[in-house]
RNA sequence: GGGCGUUUAGCUCAGCCUGGUUAGAGCGCUUCCCUUACAAGGAAGAAGUCGGCGGUUCGAAUCCGUCAACGCCCA
């Protein structure tokens, strides 16, 4: 073995070896219970970023360990098509060329976007390879494909049929830069500082006029009307008039209508029932024409007059300086609102009436909700199913048609001749009703629709295929908190709609990383962290581990790239544990699994018992995705017990030929088991490992350590507090650890063993005479319970530094024994405490009064 | 306006669900050590009124209430 760790060089070697053994296929365990993931599809365009690290490093180590405990374990891999994305990406590649979409036409386009696809996109499933992430590539899916476009069509049809879907003119959110309607949730509302200029419109009675408020003066070019609440008594006089809507010289009603804010402005609206939502619902309800002055285009139509073919920005300004000459503007002032943008391109959504396709939602969210409520399913951690059912319980229905070319195409057909509408799960050539020609819709589904099916859909649904049948439902999601709504909720509604049984039972929610101060990771500030350049430096292992330890349940997590580094160290430790084994070894293989000793004794009871303790823990924090917990607990194990105590003392019992062999049995299988426990964490250091240890076969299909219990002699802690208070002795009387002292060992409890005069030699430096304390004074004295050390201070120790250390001592164990002392001393404690915690303080109270007794000894005879 | 989260060592964070150890980790800091597994290491140490106030309890970082600051989501 090399003497360092070069995660580069063992890392390149695995993945294909685990991929030639078909390792990440569930049929290597044929008998096993199916456990299944569904990766969340990250996008054909997408490169991996730090949230799919962690949110694959945290799917791997569920996957993996679940392999190796016997299931027939399968993660599904595959990638979404990303609508907008995609499409966005091989147009600007055209528009290098000097053309747009419609210069090729929609069929052309689309061959364009396959091409691309296949010579330039998914990169990301190559770099999830590089993390180590164990998906079955042989069924990888794209929701393109054939057969999940047929699941797609499948539910489109369904729901349309049952009325679940349905066509229909909305105010829908209109992204002009995407050129695309997009639903509510795409939008992200953001709190900016407008101007609220109030207009006084002229009553067509000649009687005056009634003033409102905008802060959007172009709309005015759409006003249909203008509303009142029906009790504000400023304007009862005033329903029912006309007025005379300037610019425009259009005649419109006063109507009034209880959807009015009273407090907002002068209480008086213009409506425009096209251009906002509530405008259109009060529209509805008077009968209100619907003018739409703002084309796809954010530009004035036709319908605004003079303003037409003016972007909506500078008519605002246009319209404003218009009326003003008009001598209709009144006073203007600053006003907070919230104004929409499109999450994808940052532009300002103009709310548009526009025909479009929408599920209606409640209907499908009611069952979902059923499902966490009945425990069919459950988020982890718990708190998140608050913020679902929220969600849930208001939802709005979602459109789901976009105006792209790049996605799947509602079977919808419209006949040329008469008004039939024909949806269909095959293409439709002829008008069911007149039998006359048909042109098909123009617009394809949002790309989430197909998401929604991903758990049911990339399992041969809606066939029934066997793999549906073995693999579905799924135990586990792993997601970020932030597509709860765009995903987890509607593959719950799709999935208990279509399936009958939630898609999921776990959903395994983690924050979004963030960078070392917290601050958000986006392009535009320049703060991403790029995982592959982290794995460059310090190894996919490091990275999965400190993204692994981080994962606190549900929280954000800063990366600090000094995490990676010491994740990389610990890599370094752990080769060189090992490497100490294969020395003792020397050559010898560990068997892959048993290979226990039958009756240990002394330090390999002791090792073996925590180890047995350990393996149960780490089982019980993994159950429960306490994945940071998890972590923290196996890398203290391995570090600080196995590393630095278990192979520092094993070295004496080594070189003793009576005990070797049951040390070197003991050293191979803790530090074999400790491979498989951090296989599921960080898999290509330990498979290396494992091949130098175990020597056969692969640790990605090694059954999962079960370290039999072990009954371990006590005697391990008092040693260790003893050999810490000598080494802390040295350092306070500043003894250089090369010199050499004798020191007079007294044990005051039977160990039953004498392994531990040997250790001193190695662990402190210290010749030991074991027997009866020395009689005369001038002896340091160190103790522990079960140990009393004695030190000769002549030539070693100075007088009043020991005096100093004796005095410090004396005030720590005085704390303890008065706060101690305290709780005995109060009658309630004793009373109501439960009698093992009153037990546990009682001993305490002993220990600390003799530890007391011997300092106070030690103090009166320095003199 | 509604909901959620965060506040613990110089820095970045665990621990709180399920109350009881001398409150932990990494990085940083101080001192010593190149002891043939590892200097990417070892040993020892300093460093925290667990955001404020109030309550429940024999006992609170942990449970409840309240206030403050910061952050996120929804409207």
């Amino acid at each position: 073995m090399q003497s360092t760790y070069d995660p580069k060089a063992i890392e390149s070697r695995w993945y294909q070896r685990w991929e030639d053994a078909e390792a990440f296929r569930p049929e290597v365990n044929p008998d096993g219970e199916p456990f299944t993931i569904a990766i969340p599809p990250p996008n054909v365009t997408g490169v991996l970023h730090m949230g799919h690290a962690l949110d694959g490093s945290l799917q791997d180590a569920i996957i993996r360990r679940k392999r190796m405990q016997g299931y027939a374990a399968l993660w599904v891999p595959g990638m979404d098509h990303a609508g907008i994305a995609t499409q966005n990406v091989v147009e600007r590649d055209l528009k290098s060329e000097g053309l747009t979409r419609h210069d090729l036409g929609r069929q052309a386009f689309e061959e364009q976007v396959w091409a691309w696809k296949h010579a330039r996109g998914g990169q990301i499933v190559h770099q999830l390879r590089t993390m180590g992430f164990s998906c079955d590539w042989t069924r990888e899916r794209f929701t393109l494909d054939e057969g999940l476009s047929v699941a797609v069509r499948e539910v489109f049809v369904s729901l349309y049929e049952e009325g679940l879907i349905y066509r229909g003119l909305r105010i829908i959110n209109w992204c002009p830069v995407c050129a695309t309607a997009i639903s509510d949730i795409e939008v992200e509302h953001e709190d900016e500082i407008g101007t609220l200029t109030e207009f006084t419109y002229p009553l067509e009675d000649g009687t005056g006029g009634i003033t409102v408020a905008t802060t959007r003066p172009e709309t005015m070019l759409g006003d249909t009307g203008i509303a009142v609440h029906p009790d504000d008594e400023r304007y009862s006089g005033l329903v029912g008039k006309m007025v005379r809507l300037p610019l425009m010289d259009r005649l419109i009603p006063i109507v009034a209508d209880t959807g009015v804010d009273r407090e907002f402005g002068t209480g008086a609206v213009k409506v425009t029932p096209a251009h906002d939502p509530l405008d259109y619902e009060i529209g509805q309800r008077h009968g209100l024409d619907s003018v739409i002055v703002i084309g796809t285009d954010a530009r004035i139509t036709e319908a605004g007059g003079q303003f037409a073919g003016m972007d909506r920005f500078e008519a605002r300004v246009a319209v404003l300086d218009a009326l003003s000459k008009l001598g209709v503007v009144g006073a203007a002032e600053e006003h907070h609102h919230s104004v929409g943008h499109c999450s994808r391109s940052g532009d300002v959504i103009e709310p548009l009436l526009s025909t479009q396709w929408f599920v209606k939602t409640q209907p499908l969210a009611e069952p979902a909700i059923e499902l966490i409520k009945g425990g069919d399913a459950q988020f982890s951690p718990k708190r998140w199913e608050n913020n679902y059912f929220r969600w849930m319980e208001d939802i709005r229905d979602w459109c789901i048609s976009r105006q792209l070319w790049w996605g799947h195409r509602i079977p919808a057909w419209y006949c040329d001749d008469c008004d039939e509408i024909i949806v269909a799960r095959t293409d439709v050539e002829k008008c069911t009703a007149c039998g006359g020609s048909v042109t098909a819709d123009e617009d394809v589904l949002d790309t989430w629709f197909s998401s929604a099916l991903w758990p049911f859909s990339t399992l041969g649904w809606p066939d029934k295929t066997a793999d549906f049948d073995r693999y579905y439902p799924t135990n586990v999601l792993v997601t970020g908190h932030d597509i709860i709504f765009f995903w987890v909720a509607r593959m719950l509604m799709m999935g208990v709609k279509f399936t009958g049984q939630t898609p999921f039972t776990d959903v395994v929610i983690h924050g979004l990383v963030r960078t070392e101060d917290g601050a958000k990771m986006s392009k535009s500030s320049g703060n991403v962290i790029d995982p592959l350049d982290l794995v460059e430096k310090y190894g996919a292992d490091a990275v999965r581990l400190s993204l692994l330890q981080a994962a606190a349940p549900g929280h954000d997590i800063p990366l600090d790239e000094a995490w990676v580094e010491a994740a990389r160290r610990f890599g370094n430790k752990l080769w060189n544990g090992v490497r100490f084994v294969t020395l003792q070894l020397d050559g010898a293989a560990v068997p892959a699994t048993g290979g226990y000793p039958e009756a240990p004794v002394g330090i390999d009871a002791w090792i073996l018992d925590r180890l047995h303790q350990v393996v149960r823990e780490y089982d019980d924090l993994l159950d429960r995705y306490r994945f940071s917990d998890a972590v923290g607990l196996v890398y203290t194990f391995v570090w600080s017990e196995v590393f630095d105590w278990y192979l520092e003392l094993s070295k004496a019992t080594l070189r003793d030929p009576g005990r070797a062999a049951a040390t070197k049995q003991t050293l191979g299988v803790v530090i074999r088991d400790v491979l498989k426990m951090f296989h599921p964490i960080i898999p290509f250091v330990t498979e290396e490992l494992w091949s130098e240890v175990v020597q056969d076969g692969l640790l990605a299909l090694a059954e999962w350590p079960t370290p039999p219990a072990v009954t371990a002699d006590t005697f391990i802690a008092p040693f260790q507090e003893l050999v810490s208070g000598i080494r802390r002795f040295r350092s306070e009387h500043s003894i250089s650890p090369r010199q050499r002292f004798v020191a007079h060992l007294v044990q005051t409890d039977a160990c039953g063993d004498d392994w531990w005069i040997e250790q001193f030699d190695a662990l402190v430096n210290t010749e030991v005479i074991a027997g009866a304390p020395p009689t005369t004074v001038g002896y340091s004295h160190i103790s522990a319970p079960g140990f009393d050390v004695y030190i000769s201070m002549e030539g070693l120790i100075d007088t009043e530094t020991e005096r100093l250390r004796i005095g410090k001592a004396i005030s720590d164990a005085e704390g303890l024994r008065s706060r101690t002392a305290g709780k005995l001393d109060n009658p309630n404690f004793r009373g109501k405490a439960p009698a093992d915690v009153v037990a546990k303080e009682e001993a305490k109270l002993i220990e600390y009064e003799q530890l007391l007794g011997k300092l106070t000894q030690q103090l009166a005879q320095l003199g």
